[in-house]
Parts: C-alpha cells; sequence; structure tokens
DNA sequence: AGCAGCATGTAAGTGGTTACATGATTGT
DNA sequence: ACAATCATGTAACCACTTACATGCTGCT
C-alpha cells in the first residue's frame, strides 16, 4: 500500500466497532490507539468526506437523539478488509533522541544524561499506562481482545527495552 | 526545536566529522545513521545551500584532487551545539503494523500469522546486522564511539523486544 | 565506446500539522 | 448567563519523497 490510505484504514477501523461523528472518530483514536497510531482533525474530516461520497460510510439520520453519526456501510467493510490484506511499507525510521546522542561529544556536558533520564522517564511513564489499560481490559477475552492485547504487549515491550537500555547506559556514564 | 532544523542537525552533524560532498553526506547518514535516521538527496542539497548562504559550511575548493567537498566552519560547529542543545519533540507514534494488528479479527486468517512472522524476521535481520556493525567498532574506545555504541545498543535492544515480542504472539495464536 | 557510479540539482505532489473560524449543546 | 466541551470544517503552511534531468569520472 502506498503510505496514503492509513488514514483511511484507521478511520474506517474505528467506524468498523461503532458509528461515530468525526469528534468521536478521533477520540477512539487517540484513546484506544493511542500509544501506537494518531490523526488530527484536519485529515479526518476530509477523508469521512472523501469516505461519504465513495459510499464507504454513511451518515445515520436516525430519529430522537444522537443523530449524525457515520457508519460504515457494506462497501466500507469490504474497503477495509482489502486494506488490511494490502502490503506495507514503513516509513524511514528518524529518531531524534539518537540522533542527538550519536553526537554526544558535542553535547553539553550533562545533557547526555539528561536524555537518557528523559528516555526512561518516558519508558516508565508508558508502563504504566499500559498497566492500567491492563487491568481494565483483564476479563474481556473476545477474539477481537487478543489482537488488541497484542499490541498493548508490543508496546510493553518496547517500553521495557527502552528503560533497561536507558538504565545501561546511565550506568556506562558514571 | 520545532521539527524541521531536524535536517539541518543531521548534515552539520556529519560534517563535523570529516568534509563530504552532498552525496557523500548522503552516504554517511544512511550508512552510520541508517538505522534510526535518514534523509533524501531532495532535503540534503537545500539543506546544503541554505547553510552554505548562512556561512555555517563553506565549499573548499582546495587545489589538486577532491575540490568542492563541503566543510563545517566555526559558526557551523556552534550552530550544532545548539542544535543539540535545544530541546525536541517526537512526531506522533504511527506503526502500521499494530494499525494492522489491531483489526486482526477482520484480517483474512493467516494474515495475522504472517504479519507476526514478518516482524520475526525483520527483527532478525536488524539483530543481525548491529551483530556485524558491533564487530566492526570492536576495538575503539574513544569518547565518540562511547555514544555511538549506545545508539547502537538502543537499536539491539528493540530488535530483541519485537523479536521477543513476535514470537510470545506466534505461540499465543496457536 | 560504453557502463557504472559519482555528483548536483529541481519540480511536482503528498501527507500531515496548525491555527483559525464557527456554531451547537450541556452543565452550573 | 457563562464556560466547557462537542462538533465541523478550511486555509496555509511544512517537511519530505519521488521522479526526473543533467553531466562528470573512471574503469573495462
Amino acid at each position: 500500500m502506498a503510505r496514503t490510505a492509513q488514514t483511511e484504514l484507521a478511520v474506517l477501523g474505528a467506524l468498523s466497532t461503532a458509528p461515530m461523528t468525526g469528534y468521536e472518530v478521533r477520540a477512539a483514536i487517540t484513546g484506544t490507539l493511542g500509544h501506537f497510531w494518531h490523526e488530527s482533525f484536519g485529515q479526518i474530516y476530509p477523508t469521512l468526506a472523501r469516505l461519504a461520497e465513495g459510499g464507504l460510510v454513511r451518515r445515520s439520520d436516525s430519529g430522537r437523539t444522537a443523530s449524525g453519526r457515520f457508519e460504515i456501510t457494506d462497501e466500507g467493510m469490504a474497503r477495509l478488509r482489502e486494506l488490511l490484506a494490502e502490503p506495507f511499507s514503513a516509513p524511514p525510521a528518524r529518531n531524534a533522541l539518537l540522533l542527538r546522542l550519536f553526537f554526544g561529544t558535542e553535547l553539553e556536558p550533562g545533557r547526555g544524561r539528561e536524555l537518557l533520564e528523559d528516555a526512561r522517564a518516558q519508558a516508565m511513564a508508558a508502563l504504566a499506562a499500559f498497566a492500567e489499560i491492563r487491568e481494565e481490559i483483564r476479563d474481556d477475552d473476545s477474539p477481537a481482545q487478543r489482537y488488541r492485547t497484542m499490541t498493548l504487549s508490543y508496546g510493553e515491550h518496547l517500553a521495557r527495552a527502552q528503560l533497561a537500555w536507558a538504565q545501561e547506559c546511565l550506568r556506562d556514564l558514571d
């Protein structure tokens, strides 16, 4: 897949779980996919409009209360599965922390340590956040949850690795 | 730091180690910073031109052989240190693999496993590449190498974490 | 003579962020 | 009445990629 259609995938994915307003799509993405995905309003609304035009989502003007939510159509679900099946390419890595650390000898003294301490703190904060999510989904063993737990587990593994690395480096710096 | 000036930092950093042509800057970045940084020609040449205009780099038209390489000036070194000292913000994460895995229930059967096997293979390939670099720099214990080893170690930690995660998930999938 | 790699650039397009503008709804 | 939050959009701008155009150098 071209790197385009990524937003489309995220939006269709969100709507595959429930009908939502654009605002709610945003909330769902930052809330649920937050630690590994991100979309801004400037992306979501135009995407939603495009999807609606193509018949992949539809505005449900149901009576009474919550009207005007977007719901995914059958074509939308088909498209979602299609997008999921396509191969994708990861964008080239760009790690601002490592770029700075690499030129560590030009860093003013103490700044290297500071960078590593930040990285450690960040990892610890992430682990705390993940622990909370773990707690929340503890009793859910639906098939969907199985995959969601995998993404959570990824975050945990990576955060633990970053934590261990930072501590190792800090020790070496003494 | 705004997310701009990142390319500037990478280019100045490269030139702080040796004078280079634009082509060589690219090679240095993909070669040495390869596993955590990336620049394309379309970025490098305009950046080099801007830097030259600002007096941060200069074209060395030395006699004889290699003429026309860019070398960093004193102002350039000062700017590099300045950029290194500035705080930076990581761009929001976007992990295409996890986005797909998250909607795993909509994946055609076997595709989830395939994604995880790819991730595992990728981690193993990365570890092999890192091992080679380790071997190459084994005997160098200069102060610069100390920091460079940290970035290498980061890659190793993260790759091992990804490998462990993928294997865990594959086991759970049975 | 011809090819591979070195070297420099530019133009078009894209994906994405940010900031702004606007208004409805809800709670206090 | 007011503030906060829900909700929808758009315009400007930015970094970056890709593809293309061009020519040089050194090897075979």
